[in-house]
Order: C-alpha cells, then sequence, then structure tokens
DNA sequence: ATGAATCGGGG
DNA sequence: GTGTACGATTCAT
C-alpha cells in the first residue's frame, strides 16, 4: 500500500534483535499512524592503509567478541579532499560507540600499528543520522510503501514501510494542539499537585480537589490521586498531536512525575504506551512522550527568541505581554497560597490557572509554525529542534549539508580540547561606546546579515584559509595574516550561499503573496529560518564545542566587520553625521538639524554604492530621543544599555530593565517610571523628586513589605551551599523556627537592620515586619542603584537624591 | 583582578 | 548515553 503521511516525531526500537526507526504521523485523512522501517547504524574509519586496516580491524573485533554487519571501502570528502574510508555497518545503534573503541586502539597514537588514522561519525544518534541520510525536511509529508502491521500502540494505523519518500507538499495539516499547567504548593512540607489546566480547540477544563463552588468548566475530584489519573485520562481522551507547556521539561511534567510515583498512578500519555521518558540533555532533561510531541515553549523562547525579545526575564508573563499583548491573571503567590489552605478565593486561582494554560496555546500557535520551518532547514524534528541552541541549529545544519556533499562530519572535539579552546581569545565586533547622556532626533542603521554576507564575499572557511594556491593573491584579512582562496569554494560559504539564495528567492515570492494567506505565512516563517541559521554560523567557527571551530575564521569575519563599519563611521562623520553609538554591525546616527530622515536616506544612498556586492546597510528606524549608557558609567556588565522612545511613545529599552526577581518591585518600579520621566516627559527634575520622595518613603517606612520582598530559589539542597547568600540564610532561619524547607523552594525574604552582612540580616518575610527593615539597604543598594542606572549619565549623584 | 559559585524558567 | 548548558552576575580570595 502507499501511503502519504505528515511526520511528527521520529525514535526507534529494537524489535527480535533488528533496530527499527519509528516514524510518527497523520495520514492526509487525520488518522494518527505509526511507520516502521528497518535501518542499520554505522560509522566510518580513516585507513593509513585501507587492505591492513581491514584485516587488522576484524582481527580486533572477533577477539573482544563483537559482531558487526559488514565493512566496505567508500570514498567522502575530508576538508573537501577525496579520501578512501571504511564504512562500518553495525547491528545495533549502541554497538557504534562500542566496535568504535575496539577499533581505535589501532591508532598510532593510542599503541596501535597506526593502520587506522581515526574514527568518524561514529557518536550520531541513530534516528538523527536517518533523517539526514534519507534527505527527510524533520516536519513534512512523506510517502511511505508497505504493508500492514500489528501493534498494540494507540494508533489508528502501523505500517511496515520498504520505501519512503519525501514529498514536496509545504502544507500543514491541521494538528491538535492542548496546552497544560498544573499549580502546585507544599502542604505539611510536601510539595503537591492542586490543580492542573487543559486548553485546547473545545477544551478548556481545570481540575481539582479543594472544594467550593466552581463553574461548569472545573472538575472538582476527591483527593490528588484522583487529580492524577483524572490528568491521565484527559491526555488520552483529548488525544492531542502536541502537548504543549511552558517550562513544563523542568517542571509540570517532572512534579507531574514524582506526584504520579508517590500515588501509584502510572503516568501512561505516550502512544506505544510506554510510561514518560526524561531523557537528560544536558542541564535540563525533556520529558518525552512517544508519539505525541511534548513541546515546551520555554526552551525555544529562551534560545532562540530571547536575544530579540525586550524583556529580559522570560517569564510567562513577560513574554506574553510582548508577544501576545496579553498577560497573567495577577495574583499574589502569597494571597493565592492562603486561598488555598483556606479553601476561599478559589475560582480566582482556577481562573488563574486556565489563563496560564491559554497564554501558552497561544504562544504555541504563534511559535510552532516558526518551530516548524527550522525543522525543515534544519532537518531534524521538532521535538529536538524546540530544545536546540543557535549552536546545535547551525550543527545539524552543517551536518546535514555535508552529507548532501559527501563531506565526513568532524568529530565533536574531547574535553580538554574545548577547554583550550575556551581560553582561545580573539577581538570582536568594533564597539564605539555611546556619547552618554540624552540624545534626539536618531536614527538607528544596521548590516543586513552582517557576518553572512562577509563569509561569502570572502570565502571564510576552515580548508580555505591561507590556501597554497592562493599564497599572495588570496582575500586578504584586515590588520591579521591569513588569506583565503580565490579559486574554490569553501565548504560553509557554499552552505551560507545556499541558504541566502533560498531566503532571497522566497522574499521574492513573498512579494507576489497576500500577507493574510497561509503561504505567505508559511514561506515568512520559512526566510526567518533561513535567516537566523545563517547568522548564526559566525558564532559556530568560534563557539568551543564546535564540529567545523576554526578560531581563524571567526576573527577573520570581526576583522572585515570592523573593517566595513569603520569605514562607514567615517563616511558619516565625513557627510556631517554624528554617530552617537555603533557596536558591530549597528550605528546610531544624529544631525545637528532637525532633517535626520532625508540626511539618513541620502547617506544610505551613497554608502550601499560603495560598498561591495553583498554588503548592504538598512534602516532599522527613527527615534525622537534616546538616553545612552556607557560601559563605565555605572558599576555593572559589558551589554549595551539604552533606551529610545520612537514618535509614537514607544519606549524600547535594551540591557536597562531590572526586572530580575532577585530585585525588590519597589526598585524595578522606580527605574521604570525614572525613564518614563526623562524620556518621555523630558522633565529630569520631576525624575528627581520622585527618587527623592521614594527615598523619604523608605526612611518614613511609608512603603509596602510586599514591594520590598527579593525572591530567590534554593536550586539545591540546604546543606549543600558553600556559599551563604542572602536566601540561604533566609531558609535556615525558616527551618530553625520548624518550617519545613527543601530543594526548589522560593523563599522570600527581607533585608533587616541590625550587625552583620546582607545575608545575616535576610530574614524571611514571614517573620519580619516593615518596622525592622534596613531602609538603608533598601535605598543604597536596590532604589539608587535602579534609578542611577539611567540618572548617572545625566549627571545627577547618589548624594542628590538621598540626602 | 581572578576564579568559584550561583541563577534562570515553573509554583 | 537517543547531547550531562551556558552566559550573566555576584561572592570570596
Amino acid at each position: 500500500m502507499k501511503l502519504k503521511f505528515f511526520l511528527l516525531d521520529t525514535d526507534y526500537i529494537i524489535e527480535k534483535g533488528i533496530s527499527k526507526i519509528r516514524l510518527w504521523g497523520k495520514s492526509a485523512d487525520g488518522k494518527n499512524g505509526v511507520v516502521f522501517f528497518d535501518s542499520d547504524p554505522y560509522f566510518y574509519v580513516l585507513p593509513s592503509d585501507i587492505k591492513r586496516a581491514k584485516s587488522e580491524i576484524e582481527r580486533a573485533l572477533e577477539k573482544k567478541k563483537l559482531r558487526i554487519k559488514g565493512i566496505e571501502e567508500v570514498e567522502k570528502k575530508l576538508s573537501g579532499e577525496l579520501r578512501g574510508f571504511l564504512k562500518i555497518t553495525c547491528l545495533l545503534p549502541q554497538d557504534t560507540q562500542k566496535v568504535r573503541d575496539a577499533i581505535k586502539v589501532l591508532e598510532k597514537e593510542r599503541g596501535g600499528t597506526g593502520s587506522v588514522i581515526d574514527e568518524y561519525e561514529y557518536a550520531i544518534n541513530f534516528y538523527r543520522r536517518f533523517l539526514i541520510d534519507k534527505r527527510i525536511d524533520g516536519n513534512c509529508w512523506l510517502e511511505i510503501e508497505g504493508e500492514k502491521k500489528d501493534t498494540d500502540y494507540r494508533v489508528d494505523f502501523a505500517i511496515n514501510a520498504r520505501k519512503i519518500n519525501v514529498l514536496e507538499d509545504i502544507s500543514i495539516p491541521e494538528l491538535k494542539l492542548l496546552a497544560f499547567d498544573i499549580e502546585t504548593f507544599e502542604v505539611a512540607g510536601k510539595k503537591r499537585i492542586v490543580m492542573a489546566s487543559f486548553y485546547g480547540r473545545g477544551l478548556k477544563r481545570v481540575l481539582t480537589d479543594q472544594k467550593a463552588s466552581y463553574p461548569d468548566w472545573v472538575d472538582l475530584v476527591k483527593d490528588e490521586r484522583e487529580l492524577l489519573q483524572g490528568i491521565v485520562k484527559t491526555f488520552q481522551g483529548y488525544n492531542p498531536d502536541i502537548i504543549v507547556t511552558y517550562y513544563g521539561d523542568s517542571f509540570d511534567f517532572q512534579v507531574l512525575n514524582e506526584r504520579c510515583q508517590a500515588n501509584k498512578v502510572k503516568l501512561i500519555i505516550s502512544k506505544d504506551k510506554s510510561e514518560t521518558k526524561f531523557t537528560r540533555r544536558a542541564r535540563i532533561s525533556s520529558a518525552r512522550l512517544k508519539g505525541i510531541v511534548h513541546i515546551d515553549i520555554f526552551n525555544f523562547i529562551s534560545n532562540i527568541l530571547s536575544p530579540g525579545l525586550q524583556t529580559e526575564v522570560l517569564t510567562l508573563d513577560a513574554v506574553s505581554s510582548e508577544l501576545l499583548g496579553d498577560r497573567k491573571i495577577e495574583v499574589d503567590y502569597q494571597e493565592m497560597l492562603e486561598a488555598w489552605r483556606k479553601g476561599k478565593n478559589l475560582l480566582k486561582l482556577a481562573e488563574y490557572c486556565l489563563k496560564d494554560a491559554e497564554l501558552t496555546y497561544r504562544l504555541a500557535e504563534l511559535l510552532l509554525p516558526q518551530s516548524f520551518e527550522i525543522s525543515k532547514t534544519v532537518g531534524q524534528i521538532c521535538f529536538d529542534v524546540s530544545r536546540m541552541t543557535y549552536g546545535q541549529l547551525v550543527e545539524w545544519h552543517l551536518s546535514r549539508e555535508a552529507n548532501e556533499r559527501g563531506e565526513i562530519i568532524p568529530n565533536q572535539p574531547k574535553y580538554a580540547e574545548i577547554l583550550k579552546r575556551k581560553k582561545a581569545t580573539y577581538v570582536g565586533g568594533f564597539v564605539k561606546e555611546p556619547t552618554a547622556g540624552i540624545h534626539e532626533n536618531i536614527s538607528v542603521l544596521d548590516f543586513r546579515s552582517l557576518y553572512p554576507s562577509l563569509i561569502v564575499s570572502f570565502n571564510i572557511s576552515p580548508e580555505t584559509l591561507n590556501c597554497d594556491c592562493c599564497r599572495g593573491d588570496g582575500y586578504r584579512v584586515p590588520g591579521l595574516d591569513y588569506w583565503f582562496c580565490k579559486r574554490r569554494q569553501g565548504f560553509i560559504p557554499s552552505v551560507i550561499k545556499g541558504l541566502i539564495e533560498k531566503r532571497g528567492e522566497i522574499k521574492r515570492r513573498l512579494k507576489e503573496l497576500k500577507k493574510s494567506s497561509l503561504e505567505y505565512k508559511v514561506f515568512n516563517n520559512r526566510q526567518y529560518a533561513l535567516k537566523i541559521i545563517a547568522n548564526a554560523t559566525y558564532g559556530y567557527f568560534g563557539f568551543a564545542g564546535s564540529k567545523w571551530y576554526s578560531k581563524e575564521c571567526a576573527e577573520s569575519c570581526t576583522a572585515f566587520g570592523r573593517y566595513w563599519i569603520k569605514k562607514t563611521i567615517e563616511e558619516a562623520k565625513n557627510r556631517g553625521l554624528e554617530v552617537i553609538y555603533a557596536d558591530t554591525d549597528s550605528l546610531f546616527l544624529k544631525t545637528r538639524n532637525k532633517e535626520i530622515e532625508r540626511e539618513t536616506e541620502e547617506f544610505l544612498d551613497y554608502i550601499n554604492k560603495k560598498f561591495p556586492g553583498v554588503l548592504e546597510l538598512d534602516l532599522q528606524g527613527y527615534y525622537e530621543r534616546g538616553i545612552f549608557i556607557p560601559k563605565g558609567a555605572s558599576k555593572g556588565t559589558a551589554k549595551k544599555r539604552y533606551a529610545l522612545v520612537d514618535k509614537n511613545g514607544e519606549l524600547l529599552i535594551r540591557g536597562l530593565e531590572t526586572v530580575r526577581r532577585d530585585w525588590c518591585s519597589l526598585a524595578k518600579e522606580v527605574q521604570r517610571k525614572v525613564l518614563v520621566f526623562v524620556l518621555k516627559e523630558k522633565d529630569l527634575k520631576r525624575a528627581k523628586d520622585y527618587v527623592k520622595g521614594v527615598v523619604e518613603k523608605i526612611r518614613k517606612k511609608e512603603v509596602l513589605l510586599r514591594d520590598l520582598i527579593i525572591y530567590e530559589e534554593l536550586t539545591k539542597p540546604i546543606e549543600s551551599y558553600k556559599q551563604i547568600g542572602p536566601h540561604v540564610m533566609a531558609a535556615k532561619k525558616i527551618r530553625e523556627r520548624g518550617g519545613e524547607v527543601g530543594e526548589g523552594m522560593l523563599v522570600m525574604f527581607v533585608i533587616t537592620r541590625g550587625t552583620g552582612s546582607i545575608s545575616e540580616r535576610a530574614e524571611p518575610v514571614e517573620f519580619s515586619s516593615l518596622e525592622e527593615i534596613d531602609s538603608d539597604y533598601y535605598i543604597h543598594h536596590q532604589v539608587l542603584p535602579a534609578a542611577l542606572r539611567v540618572l548617572q549619565v545625566l549627571g545627577v549623584k547618589g548624594e542628590e537624591l538621598a540626602c
């Protein structure tokens, strides 16, 4: 039989000693299914003497009693050079590492005969390698040929495939999304789930076991065990294709799993009826449900979107407010706890819980299409892609491109090598520190994809670096003793050129499409995916864990970049424009007269004619006023700090917001208001008076204790702290007074008067009062630093505000 | 200054 | 072992 099949998820199993890839997805008529495909794991060996290597490998494997499927001679490119390799085909995915271990001892450095030089691609995950080999574009339509198979899975069909083809169809079928969220409280020192919410098309439900009168979208159950059973049943009953959470990898599913174990409830949601798996990837484990894609949208936001967001904290509230223009329901954490304990106001808690699921759902609706297009560019499934960092996206994209070009994928560096690389530094982009203070009539310009353009224009790639053929006439790197080949295109430039060309083609098509059409949205997401991968590739040259690491390439990129931005600054100055601030690929300009728009446009016309082909300066926007804070202005980081306000009065704040939770809310409020007074109302005096007023109020204790609370989490057991910070000290005090403290607890504390370090004076908020608080601490360590971060550049001194 | 320790997102 | 992060910030020496 033949079937059109949309791929959602991939994994593998071993059945009767045979490795099988499992493809989970949907048929064109909306049925859920699974496809099995036999596949063999393999890797490559680079021999010095191919015949001798082959016989020595066979002997070595025999000695270790390791069985393999076969050895064959193949030709592959290593750094652009065609070489003879041995392809070792194994029986099971876990064998590749074992077989490789038995072979590596033949290398000379490891005391062998030297018939083997190195091994490659032995650590590539089995199903990901399958996707690369089959040229499958992550989430895409496939044509499956095969016959029916019997399984006990919760699916509509199962197929044993003989043939799999990728189809050219950009559509995405209707997918059932279900957002999920839980609320937990510590009851008698133990964390338990008190509420759960689901949000999907046709399903808006909250489950809880605390009695109250609820509307009909709340299901009341008997106890936590029934609540957990209800959660599992709801998942199974709704049968979603995709489950979305916000931070579910590290919180919701972790807690759900713990509570299910404690209550002896089986957490079986997946389609093969296996329990929810937590696969550790680096620090966090991801919660994986076989056959159902769990997307923790926080990962995608944190890894991919965060640099482009205004907010510096990635709370669901801040992210939703920026991306959706909607916010969480405002509930004070302590109020919520009270509500639960007393069984009062529970409707608000239920609404809060459902709203979280709704926001998560809407974020997913907005962001999943982007993640799907990244999947197609990178060639991996969205479960993985949605959790990848930029470096990993680039790596998988390059791996797939290398495979297509018959290039061997280089090995990951060893740990010692990574440490060495981390020590190696090179000069970064050019930064012209901002002229401190307020500026008016500003235009912001940036180079369109600066580094990708430079990589293609100057053929920057590890194997084109200092080539023999262009000694003396290659592309010279300004200020460095390097050159790049002019005769044959390098691997990285050829990959990036492909991305740029594809993006150009899509952008042309976009012009012919209606903005509201589905096609427009799909293509727009795709051009965005191509752009972010192209832009991130430069960083991958200099990333310590990179498979295509080249410090020389990375520093050549920045050297070319510095050369061109400096030249641009010169030209701007020559034309009477003032450069307030420049960083790597962006410039902030102003003029003496008010005609910034006309002058900027003329400048752009002029300068773009002077640049070599692909390099182009773009207008990012015009702003009425802006405040710039140079690096040394106040103690703090090297981060860029500025705030701009446009004609419509919209504030754009970068690097300034002290919205982190280790600042009390009063300090956050003060900084925001100061910015508004200074930038929007142009009233420095009012800003100063306002801060003075707040300082006075703190002295007179006319503020609310809740605005002084600092929140910090105990991220590990309290005994294991070497450095006793304020939150650790406060937690210890809670325990001394008979309270329960544990890992993962959010400690709420204030700083009180007295002697000793700040840590020693940290008091849990429940044991403290406004009377005891240390006004000086709140004035000098919270409110003034937050205000001065802005006001200092306007010549305001701390003493002026608090005398 | 430099290096070690800690935190984030969730509740 | 189906990838043990990473970058910013603060504390301790």
